[in-house]
RNA sequence: GCGAGCGUGGCGGAACUGGUAGACGCAAGCGACUUAAAAUCGCUCGACCUCGGUCGUGCGGGUUCGAUUCCCGCCGCUCGCACCA
């Protein structure tokens, strides 16, 4: 029998496809529902990965599925083209990152294409393009006008060899990524977007994704603003106020319950009170600059232990009058609440862990229940429920009623006033960068922040750049920056920032709609289309790419650009794709020397697996799994396995071997078996019997496992399940060939069948096998096959008989049978009957669930 | 430290709202075909034993006729946040 030839069949049916323009996908209103599946788009960084590939794959599933259930279905792809790597590549190659990012956005393509989704290319965009920037600019500049954006003095991480200021994610260990240079704490004018303005909207939102994003990533973004409810208020100074800050010292609490446990205030060590103390005095800022030199890392801070500056200051504690004296502590934060703190020993670890150090009070003021007056704390905080007492007023009071009195008295006495604050700071947006959306505005020494006149835009960058010298090449281009004042046409300046990359990625989903609109967005098709009803990509961007996009999408919706506040419906986070890596024993300048997987052989030897290196026969060691990646060299092309065993056997094999949002472990084994599937299901076709009679009872029964199949693949494709999904396909593909007497009618009908199940996984296997069978059309276009439960259901069950909970026995039954029947039916059996006998036991009780299960209880 | 998730054969994993644990795949073993190998096909494949059983889903308890599934307490791993008052 011919052999099933991937290399002649992929490319025969992508033509196919590509000629009947199968994937373009119209903005009018067809009359059938609407679904837009999203797969977060790549970085064009020079090749599809594995990663890339398993994210678009698992898209491309729902997006066939979708549209053989009657969809119009939104597919469509794009490239997040701005960003650093152009730039390095650039300094280190000569090369323009305009001209390395259009080649590998080619590249990238082609591969792509390979892989046989079903992607609507017409709608294809780059982030790099003016088309797409300047229509970014226009609505940056709308919400400039809407006071969303500003600029202010942002603390900078900035590399002083490159002269340039760095992401968080690009200092590593304190050092720049590139230079190596230690990293400096820097002022800069930065611009901002004020997504703090959107706190309580973002998280109040993620209320209505629940069920359809990761209850994780929810929590992540919960946690990340950081909503927490407490008292703001003023702290009268018992003797002189420091200059400035006559009508008291503010604080923020959590816990105004525990105000009576008051023991000292805390300052953060860059609080303005501090800096002013410390300016007049050397031994304040010594201590200051004792406080900052620990190191950020987070093992930095564990470690770090707690130390404390006495000023002589003390205020007034507002319920008791006594005086209490005030610190500099290094643990106090400067930028969240207000920077300073009243601390309360007993019922906060940190405040205990000071108080003990420094000899200060210790006061409990909420007793757990069953404690008496005499609780007490040692070196643990007490942090959990339990009735107010050493509190006057608050005494025998819970903690949250406790905490609603004391605020409604600080707001009576007019000293402060319930509050809410937020972990989550502005958006600082500004890059130093060339390769970026530039920043669309004029400063002007007389009429100061200018934006771009809108017949301006987009403002372009400029092509004729160097990457000589390190820092911002707009910044020293000849002409570029140098322009007239749009408003009072004198000389003026062009801003040189250029916007975050996640701003890019912040609405392209959008742009989709109709990439090609005059204005940023078309409101009616974003209408048509948005949300987005089921986005995937990585878990990475859970609080970055996915916090920023629902803000912007808020923002834009605001300022009447589209009518969505929810970008993404449904958010689907897939899990890396992971290899063995291989060690040759030797290091190559301190670092292990790794050898690819296509340079090993595996062999089991004793039951242990050994691997030898092709192309030296040394041994090597079998390292950890771990994330594809270069610097491991555990990496596996999706162009080699595609040219190796086909596309449809490489997307079987990722779809198949772990649940999506799991890690999946990459093995050639693996690959070679879906590979052996696609053989399989080929064949079945090729010899496919049209003449075959008619054999009543296996057709009834193909029939019956073919309404099985088609209900458990769709559960599967439906539940993100498509490991499962797959696990079916295999099956029902064994039961065919198990009726290899049925005839050609039934037979028609389970091939028909599995050739639509299988489209959206192996769809060119599914279009050669629709062909092959004698159907008309494309695979692509047929509906759906939908399941008879009647038919789905067996009219015979096979019930295991229990005793005492341990299986000893089955009886098979019409299905439906009732209680009766199958309790005599249990008993009756003799299986049963001479276990019972042989252990002398006589029937107590009868479980039995119709069609599932029989229980004796027996004693 | 706080929060979330996860522990099932040699491996990846399956088991819908408590109802036959180990589907499907990989690896391994045996056999058929072959001069031979590859490919292909068939069978075996949790552990232990007296081959009929016993035990078995991280560990210890509990609820239930019945627990991988629910509850309590441990142990281990992964991820996120991290001195956020």
């Amino acid at each position: 029998m011919a052999r099933y030839e991937p290399k002649t069949a992929e490319p025969r049916q992508q033509a196919r496809w590509a000629e009947a323009d199968a994937f373009s996908v119209s903005n009018a209103d067809t009359g059938r529902p609407k679904y837009y599946v999203l797969e977060m788009f790549p970085y064009p960084s020079g090749n599809i990965h594995m990663g890339h590939a398993r994210n678009y794959v698992m898209g491309d599933v729902v997006a066939r599925w979708k549209r053989a259930s009657g969809y119009d279905v939104l597919h469509p792809m794009g490239w997040d083209a701005f960003g650093m790597p152009a730039e390095n590549a650039a300094m280190e190659r000569g090369v323009h990152p305009g001209d390395w990012t259009w080649s590998n956005i080619a590249t990238m393509r082609d591969q792509l294409k390979l892989l046989g989704l079903s992607l609507d290319w017409s709608r294809e965009f780059a982030t790099c393009d003016p088309e797409y920037y300047g229509k970014q600019q226009e609505w940056f500049l709308e919400l400039f006008k809407r006071g969303l954006v500003y600029r202010k003095d942002g603390v900078v991480n900035w590399d002083p060899v490159d002269n340039t200021v760095l992401a968080n994610e690009q200092v590593i260990d304190g050092r720049g990524w590139r230079s190596g240079a230690v990293v400096e704490k820097r002022k800069l004018n930065q611009w901002f977007l004020r997504i703090t303005q959107y706190a309580d909207d973002l998280i109040d939102g993620l209320a209505e994704l629940e069920g359809r994003w990761p209850e994780k990533v929810r929590l992540m973004q919960e946690n990340w603003i950081g909503r927490s409810k407490g008292l703001q208020m003023k702290w009268a100074w018992a003797g002189t106020a420091p200059a400035g800050f006559d009508d008291g010292l503010e604080i923020y609490t959590t816990r105004p319950d525990t105000l009576f446990g008051a023991s000292f205030m805390g300052l953060a060590p860059d609080h303005p009170i501090s800096k002013q103390l410390a300016e007049a005095d050397p031994k304040v800022a010594a201590f200051v600059a004792e406080c900052r030199k620990g190191g950020a890392s987070q093992a930095d801070i564990e470690q770090a232990e707690k130390i404390g500056w006495d000023t002589g200051l003390k205020v007034v504690h507002p319920f008791t009058g006594a005086e209490v004296s005030v610190w500099i502590a290094n643990f106090i934060l400067s930028d969240y609440g207000t920077g300073a703190i009243f601390a309360c020993p007993a019922h906060d670890q940190r405040d205990l862990d000071f108080a003990r150090k420094y000899d200060l009070p210790v006061i409990p003021v909420v007793r757990p229940e069953g404690a008496g007056d005499d609780f007490a704390v040692a070196d643990e905080a007490y942090t959990g429920p339990g009735a107010i007492f050493h509190s006057d007023f608050l005494n025998g009071l819970d903690i949250e009623t406790a905490k609603a009195e004391a605020i409604r008295r600080i707001e009576a006495a007019g000293t402060g006033q319930g509050a809410t604050i937020y972990r989550l700071r502005d958006w600082g947006v500004s890059r130093q960068r060339y390769w970026g959306c530039p920043i669309p505005v004029i400063h002007c020494e007389a009429c100061g922040v200018v934006p771009v006149p809108a017949d301006q835009l987009p403002v372009e960058l400029p092509k004729d750049v160097t990457f000589d010298v390190p820092g911002n090449p707009l910044d020293r281009h000849p002409t570029w920056k140098h322009v007239n004042c749009p408003s009072c046409g004198g000389g003026a300046r062009r801003e040189t920032d250029t916007l975050d990359t996640f701003v890019d990625s912040s609405w392209y989903f959008a742009r989709f709609a109709d990439p090609k609109a005059a204005e940023p967005i078309n409101k009616a098709a974003a209408a048509k289309w948005l949300p987005v009803d089921q986005y995937i990509g990585g878990v990475e961007h859970a609080v970055l790419h996915l916090l920023y996009a629902r803000f912007i999408t808020r923002a834009l919706s605001d300022a009447g650009l589209m009518d969505v506040k929810e970008p993404f419906a449904g958010l689907f986070t897939q899990g890396m794709v992971v290899h063995e890596t291989y060690f040759d024993g030797h290091e190559d300048s301190g670092k292990p020397r790794w050898v690819e997987p296509s340079d090993v052989r595996i062999e089991t030897v004793d039951g242990k697996r050994v691997a030898t290196r092709l192309s030296t026969g040394a041994a090597v060691t079998i390292g950890d799994i771990e994330k594809m990646s270069k610097s491991k060299k555990n990496v596996v092309a999706p162009q080699d396995i595609i040219a190796a065993y086909g596309v449809d056997a490489g997307r079987l094999f990722i779809l198949s071997d772990s649940p999506p949002e799991r890690d999946i472990q990459w093995s050639t084994g693996g690959v070679e078996g879906a590979a052996r599937f696609v053989q399989r299901v080929w064949g079945e076709y090729a010899s496919f019997d049209a003449a075959a009679p008619a054999n009543a009872g296996v057709d009834a029964h193909l029939v019956r496992e073919t309404h099985k199949a088609i209900k458990a693949v769709s559960e599967g494709v439906e539940h993100f399940r498509f490991n499962s999904a797959v696990a079916k396909l295999y099956a029902f593909l064994a039961t065919i060939r198990q009726h290899d007497k049925a005839g050609a009618e039934a037979k028609k009908t389970a091939l028909s069948a599995l050739a639509r199940l299988m489209a959206p996984f192996t769809p060119h296997l599914a279009e050669e096998c629709w062909t092959q069978l004698g159907e008309a059309g494309m695979v692509l276009d047929a509906l759906w096959p939908v399941y008879d439960p009647a038919l789905a259901a067996d009219d015979q069950v096979t019930l295991p008989v229990q005793i005492g909970g341990k299986r000893r026995g089955e009886v098979i039954l019409p299905r439906g049978s009732d209680n009766a029947t199958v309790e005599a039916a249990a008993l009756a059996n003799p299986t049963v009957q001479a276990y019972l006998a042989a252990n002398n036991l006589s029937i107590r009780k009868v479980v039995v669930v119709p069609d599932r299960i029989v229980n004796l209880v027996a004693g």
